[in-house]
DNA sequence: GTTGACCTTCCTGTCACGGGAACCCCCATG
DNA sequence: CATGGGGGTTCCCGTGACAGGAAGGTCAAC
């Protein structure tokens, strides 16, 4: 199974593959022709990280999540912690957003768009 | 006036503010002994500068915008073009952290957080 | 005159990869 | 057997918007 393959089943780039395992997320063997040799077990890290990424944790979360998931005698509490401290972190991002948003949509509204220079959204900016 | 003394009243780190100098948004003048020598208009744009960052303009984005609040012609469509476009991805970036924070908020409610090792998050990013 | 708080430039690191160069390997075709 | 094309490999640079820190010059006060 040649890289690329992998790439295509996991759902991830070739380049992120060789990242993972260069940040040492996954050791997939080698061929004697130096191709990485994937075993069924870096098949599903990697789908694991791919899910992990996709919900945004962090690598350094993800290494965390993907030592809790090989670690049969972990405590459902670690891993709740992390998700939990994540979550904190997407909802204060959230906030910070739609504070923007609403700025932006009340400035964008008030801006009539033509080809006159007066301009409500430089004046707020301006000060 | 020097650097800490404007960092002080606009809000922003020296470090930004040379950042700022280096590419290109500001052009202060120099003392004789090669401090820095920040003008009212200086003043004017990093606080300008300030407030479309805060909003999450781009640095590029910035830029444009310095340019309009400059040219006395400009044409307020082109003003609201830009934070159009601007909104259009916050909004885009809030649909998927919200995403996120719902499927997040699903597997926090759903695991014990317990001393056991079960854990539906883990299952889920298992696949 | 010496401290200590400024200022300067320059270099490195951040985060999670993407793009691309230079080079090797394998298979199929003429 | 040569060759061509589509894999693979490593390595290095770039991203955005700065932050941290080193090395060295400057200034005001004591």
């Amino acid at each position: 199974m040649n890289i690329s393959e992998v790439a295509g089943q996991v759902g991830l780039p070739a380049k992120t593959i060789r990242y993972y395992e260069e940040i040492g997320l996954i050791k997939p063997l080698r061929d004697a022709n130096g191709y990485r040799a994937f075993r069924d077990s870096d098949m599903h890290k990697l789908a694991f990280l791919g899910r992990a990424r996709a919900l945004g944790f962090t690598i350094e979360n993800c290494r965390a999540l993907l030592a809790l998931w090989e670690d049969k005698s972990r405590a459902s509490a670690d891993v709740r912690a992390i998700a939990r401290d994540h979550l904190t972190q997407i909802e204060a991002k959230i906030a910070d957003l739609s504070a923007m948003r609403d700025s932006l949509t009340d400035l964008v509204r008030t801006c009539a768009g033509n080809d006159r220079p007066d301009c409500p959204i430089l004046t707020k900016l301006g000060g």
